[in-house]
DNA sequence: CGTGTTATTGACCAACATCAAACTTAGTGG
DNA sequence: CCACTAAGTTTGATGTTGGTCAATAACACG
């Protein structure tokens, strides 16, 4: 199980990499109320028209965002992992214009909306370093849509891959030779914009020519390099590292 | 021209739309120091990796951001509107990972960034107000993630041409029975991952089906309800007009 | 050992891309 | 005001990527 005494350890470090923090402001982070959950997998944590009064903290599993689209089909629209706080839009955007679900069994701390906003009122710099946060992941959909829009399907397969390995080894969770897989080719379909047999098709390519491994409990990367050139793939999108 | 007396009169509008905003607060908005400059249409504000140190609020003219893929083709991710603040993510993130340029003729008031993250710290209520305003360019990009992923040609333009709508309403340059066109086929092409030779036909799709008017320096909407329903459009994540 | 979910395959088809050329419009300078 | 140019729009012909449908195979889990 997870350590649930420190439970933002994750978004800590991860702040304090881009923004000097101080130790009042840290303590103000450490402090923040919560309320841990367990769900499992598919589970939705908050649906399209949703008003939320709380902020969702991963402490562990996946989370994903999606938006149902005519007749059944739907656009996932980003994946987050452990340390993200997936939903923080919804503490100044009242009605949530999409869904947020467990894609694997995930356990959450729940902070309440007015605890998160009178510590950006008393430590505005820990504010700004949060709002960074939710600039990143601006960053990231806008990758989505070049990738969508003007790779092909390889293309944008193998650059999801890349940009998991990254974040995942931000949190520890894996590297440049793998991680763990907890996508269905459906997921990815959704993700990418393409078809459950297209996406298929184009695994295997990737497999037939090295880059990846076999299917598993991990993804295997075989072959780095290629991956991401397949992918068209630069990291600096994330800005992971980088200073101020 | 422009009344240069209060550049920042239509974000300030915008803002208190949905945030209550002190006096102070106000005249501290007011109150930021800023550079006004002029360029033609098709001027490069910002380029991948620069370092920019100031913010780009726009007076008068239109904007858009996109990015360089392989071999010469790009990908908008936005446009931009006066009353924007469309760098604000520039901020927090020091290499810029995408281009920013004109598309028309444009007034732009440069903002030193040091002002505004002394803005944020001195009067927090007011940065959340802007940071709340970064998180409704990012549910625009999840909501382009889903035009692009999602919908075929005819949707995905006819989905853009609401939003265009809707947002220049806003601002009082446009309704729902038209606006100032300032989009070529190309950008439209680049803006929906499709080809301009489609996009072309699609618009006459368009056009014939009595959705929209002919070409011209306005374009008409002539059937709204129409064009939002083959556009599956719902303004909802535009999110405006919502209190808090 | 069965049952539901996920992965894989094949056949067929449509949407959209590409290429290349012609036409239209707007802007420029004489 | 006209001629010239460049940018943008339109058209036709052709090709390909990726979608759809439907069936089967492989797992995973109780």
């Amino acid at each position: 199980m997870v350590s649930d005494q420190k439970p933002f350890q994750l978004l800590k470090r991860r702040l304090e990499r881009s923004c000097a923090l101080s130790s009042a402001e840290l303590d103000a982070l450490q402090g923040l109320p919560y309320n841990l959950r367990s769900y499992p997998a598919n589970t939705d944590l908050m649906r399209e028209g949703d008003r939320p009064s709380q902020g969702c903290y991963i402490v562990e599993g996946f989370l994903y965002r999606f938006k149902f689209v005519s007749e059944g089909s739907r656009q996932i629209m980003s994946f987050h992992l452990p340390g993200d706080f997936p939903d923080l839009q919804s503490l100044f955007l009242a009605r949530a214009d999409h869904y947020l679900a467990t894609l694997t069994p995930a356990v959450v701390a729940f902070v309440p909306h007015d605890a998160l906003l009178e510590l950006t009122v008393q430590h505005p710099r820990l504010g700004n370093c949060l709002w960074r946060d939710t600039l990143i992941d601006a960053a990231i959909f806008r990758e989505w849509i070049i990738n969508i829009g003007r790779r092909a399907a390889l293309g944008r397969i193998a650059h999801l891959l890349c940009e998991q390995a990254v974040r995942l080894k931000e949190v520890g969770l894996g590297d440049e030779t793998g991680f763990p897989w907890f996508l269905t080719q459906a997921n990815l379909a959704d993700a990418t914009g393409l078809s459950v047999v297209h996406v298929n098709r184009s695994l295997q390519n990737l497999r037939r020519r090295g880059l990846i491994g076999p299917n598993g409990k991990m993804l295997n990367i075989r072959d780095w390099d290629k991956l991401a050139s397949a992918g068209y793939f630069s990291p600096d999108y994330l800005h992971v590292r980088e200073l101020q």
